[in-house]
DNA sequence: ATGCGGACCTGTTAGC
DNA sequence: TGCTAACAGGTCCGCA
């Protein structure tokens, strides 16, 4: 479910709830997340203060003077504010009680999603380590698409989906970046012209900028921390909609699969 | 080093 | 109407 942008419009709903708040207790109802949760995390987390809550690529940073919370939402995991009476449902794996009296409440059904902690820089940690740029922030750019693309030949859509390459970029966002650059989503990512990664990274920045800006996208069952839809969903240009026409030229939009992945593009425009 | 396929898990929908 | 198969927004890991 969530790429970047519904990533980060779940932290900047979620921020204002837990920043400067006091972690009263975590439930874990559900250890068996993508990696269990560790039995030693409520125990750390309890007490701690949440001094901030970050986003590096699709992972959240909840720190603390103790350490930091990483959490990932897989394909189906979402998050939201509620009081801590609220009876949880089949798919509520665990909550964050605050004294407050407020509950962050995750709920994942099929449990891709994850809970660690990390006592050190979690920059360090193995997950984080590897990551390649933020695709909003400076050090990202046509230039670095390129270098690293050099003598590969995955097909573009997959080298962009590849966090080493670039962080955030999930099916969605891929097949749309690369309708808005006009680029065949098969090409091989070590055959594409400096200029034509620059028009890429442009793209991609553009897409996901106005993604966040509309909330995400909500094909299913994405919400925020509030319980609100995001609005991208009508901005989506071919994805998940084959055989429809393409809003630039006409030419029926064309699925296909990509290791494994529904691909979504204009063979008129897309080259 | 790169690239591919399988694995993890549940819910919803398309098709017979 | 009911059963089954395919598919869904992620990504790590092991193997060739």
């Amino acid at each position: 479910m969530p790429e970047l942008p519904e990533v980060e419009t779940t932290r900047r709903g979620l921020a204002p709830w837990l920043e400067g708040q006091r972690i009263e207790k975590v439930v874990v109802r559900q250890r068996q997340l993508r990696w269990p949760i560790p039995r030693d995390l409520p125990r750390r987390l309890a007490g701690q203060t949440v001094t901030a809550l970050d986003r590096r690529g699709k992972y959240l940073l909840m720190r603390t003077a103790a350490g930091t919370a990483l959490m990932h939402l897989g394909m189906s995991g979402s998050m939201r504010v509620l009081t801590a009476a609220t009876a949880p449902g089949r798919h509520d794996h665990f909550d964050l009680v605050l004294d407050s009296g407020r509950c962050i409440r995750y709920r994942d059904p099929r449990r891709f999603g994850a809970l660690l902690w990390t006592a050190r820089d979690p920059a360090c940690h193995r997950l984080l380590a590897g990551l390649g740029p933020e695709p909003l922030e400076a050090g990202f750019d046509g230039a670095c698409l390129h270098g690293r693309a050099r003598g590969r030949r995955v097909a573009i859509k997959a080298f962009l989906m590849n966090a080493a390459i670039v962080v955030g970029v999930g099916n969605i966002y891929a097949s749309e970046a690369l309708h808005r650059a006009r680029i065949d989503p098969r090409r091989a990512a070590g055959r594409l012209s400096l200029a034509r990664m620059q028009q890429l990274a442009e793209a991609v920045r553009e897409v996901l900028g106005e993604a966040v800006a509309l909330g995400g996208t909500t094909l299913r069952d994405f919400h925020d921390g509030q319980g609100e839809p995001g609005y991208f969903s009508r901005q989506l240009r071919v994805y998940d909609r084959a055989g429809k026409p393409c809003l630039a030229c006409g030419t029926p939009v064309r699925h296909l699969v990509q290791g494994q992945r529904s691909t979504y593009f204009c063979p008129t425009c897309q080259r």
